[in-house]
DNA sequence: GTGAAAGCGCTAACAA
DNA sequence: TTGTTAGCGCTTTCAC
């Protein structure tokens, strides 16, 4: 059945009206006749009819301006990934005329968050992608984007009680059960665990908080009931260092979850102390995780994909901007558990 | 800088030539002078031009059939998890005008699979995305199709020494590898391992020996020498649980891998006579899988994909004949690793 | 060897 | 309230 596929003028002869009329009802921007407009839409309900979005974009060619409000990655590896994310999604919409506005805060900076919203709404652009990284100026940031009605994807970092366009990102709390459950899954019983946080992301984000309340919710309803210790270290070298000795030589520690992507400062003290036998578990597949993890100092990252998250991001605010299709409020990523051999299956990976 | 992006109409004015040339060069079908199609080339150059995809498909609307061999759903769970991809990808695509006919075969009749190849030959498709569960018969389908330069997409099932436009799909060997460090990390040091086939599908396809491959050379590699059992099982209830009452008589075993979808076969097993402590790795969220996972009787389920695996094929074809895309000539998934508590992440997922 | 012109499905401005 | 028309960027036909 070579049935074609209704086209406007299509409904048109057979409301027996002009395309005029019919776009107008399309887009009811009004001046129809109840009864055109009722016969229309039946008639576009009986054929199906569907428009023709690439139609549709072509002669809507005004050009699109968004801004994209992320940490540097100029010394943060985890950021760094995104980089990929963003060709990845230009490259798709470049047939659109799409303006991506890239405005860059330092990650322990509020000043230069502050700046960059600044910046990005100066600049007037149809919609916003932003990373929380800061509870209160995210949360003022993104009321002023919601009196003026400008779109928003949040990516990354969860902001509670805020209602943008769409929240893209990882459960925090069940991938700390999920780190809970790995980790009981390859220690001993008996065994003490130390969930460890850096002191400069801690004041930060309620990420690592939420991770540590996932850990603990495993193991509250599991069978077994390991010692728990909480550790914040700080951020210099020289005194987690002396912090981890330290934790280390009251402790019989058997495993160690790390709540940000820093578990490569862990692996580095066991494999320099040489202490095998004591389980790793962090995030992120940045460089020095990854080679951690081909060693064995590391024994499971989980993976919370900054590429995918920001290519998706992008995608998902163009197609609301472009094609008007409304995203789900939040889009959970998979929690990606990877390990020394399925690492590389990630790493060569454009899929995911 | 609003620059403005360049046409086919500003090269040809910047070229001082009508858009009839330049698109002449441009899909070079000749008559034009050496002249006219150096200069066209030089200025493409360097303005960067970029032909607008979305002129380009909305003129060449010809409808493009291509035709999509794949197993039965309707008794297998795997393959019902396909159907997802094909609508999600038809949905991509429905601007374009892609006429997907699909031809279903029985997972274990070789003369199904005949006569799918053989209807979908006779449908004249313009590119075909099939499944090689048969190994030979796989291979002299894709001979015959690039005897008539029809592009092939091959997805699931490797087959070796076959030049499709793509492969999609995972690496079965490293998957057993990865069964095999999960088993490692769960197991008790001194635990004999099982490598369990199903009889049914073992005659079909290499996969699974790959898998078994991949699985022992991980310990062949390791410091640890456990006792490594292969069995192959009968398809019938009966009969495998039989098979199994005796292996478990037999040995003390301390983990189980199955090399299909059918772990869920073991589990239940297990589940029955209440051998708690035995590991068991398997493949795929089907629906019994995923049930036994979250009861504890599956560990670790390594998850195919083979949703997204059939979207992806679409759409690499789709690609390839709409807009001329040529893709990698394989595109391997990640392996995904599957516990009690990602699970969910998975299920909810449209992204993976 | 080249250019002019029609038209893909749709939007929006304008005329009636 | 409705119909007509130009044109988005490109391909293709046809006449020169």
């Amino acid at each position: 059945m070579p049935k074609k596929i209704p086209g406007i003028r299509d409904i048109a002869k057979l409301a027996g009206v002009s395309i005029g009329t019919v776009d107008r009802v399309l887009h009811n921007r009004g001046r129809v006749s109840v009864e055109s407009k009722k016969k229309i839409l039946a008639i576009i309900n009986e054929v199906n009819y569907k428009p023709n979005l690439l139609a549709r974009s072509l002669v809507n060619r005004k050009k699109i301006t968004i801004a994209l409000i992320i940490p540097d990655y100029k010394l943060d590896e985890y950021w760094k990934q995104s980089q990929k994310g963003i060709e990845a999604a230009l490259q798709a919409w470049n047939s659109y005329e799409i303006e991506l506005l890239i405005f860059r805060f330092e990650l322990e900076d509020t000043q230069s968050f502050l700046k960059a919203t600044a910046k990005a709404f100066s600049a007037y652009p149809a919609g916003i992608i932003f990373v929380p990284i800061f509870y209160d100026r995210g949360l003022s940031f993104l009321k002023k984007c919601e009196e003026i009605e400008l779109p928003v994807v949040m990516f990354n970092t969860y902001l509670p009680a805020s209602q943008p366009l769409c929240f893209i990102g990882t459960d925090s709390v069940q991938s700390g059960v999920l780190a809970a459950e790995l980790m009981d899954m390859i220690t001993l019983n008996g065994s003490k665990m130390v969930i460890l946080h850096f002191d400069e992301d801690l004041k930060n984000s309620a990420h690592m908080l939420e991770k540590e309340k996932g850990f603990r919710s495993y193991f509250s309803s599991s069978k077994r009931f390991p010692d728990l210790l909480t550790a914040v270290l700080n951020n210099t070298r020289h005194q987690y260092q002396k912090q981890l000795e330290k934790l280390f030589q009251e402790n019989k520690i058997g495993g160690v979850f790390v709540s940000t992507s820093k578990a490569h400062r862990i692996g580095e003290f066991l494999e320099q102390q040489k202490m095998g036998g004591v389980k790793v578990i962090g995030y992120d597949l940045i460089p020095k995780n990854v080679e951690l993890l081909k060693n064995g100092w590391i024994h499971f990252l989980i993976n919370q994909n900054p590429r995918r998250q920001t290519e998706l991001s992008i995608n998902t605010l163009c197609n609301f901007l472009v094609n008007k299709t409304i995203p789900e409020s939040q889009i959970l990523f998979p929690l990606e558990v990877v390990t020394r051999v399925n690492l590389k299956s990630y790493l060569e990976s454009d899929i995911h």
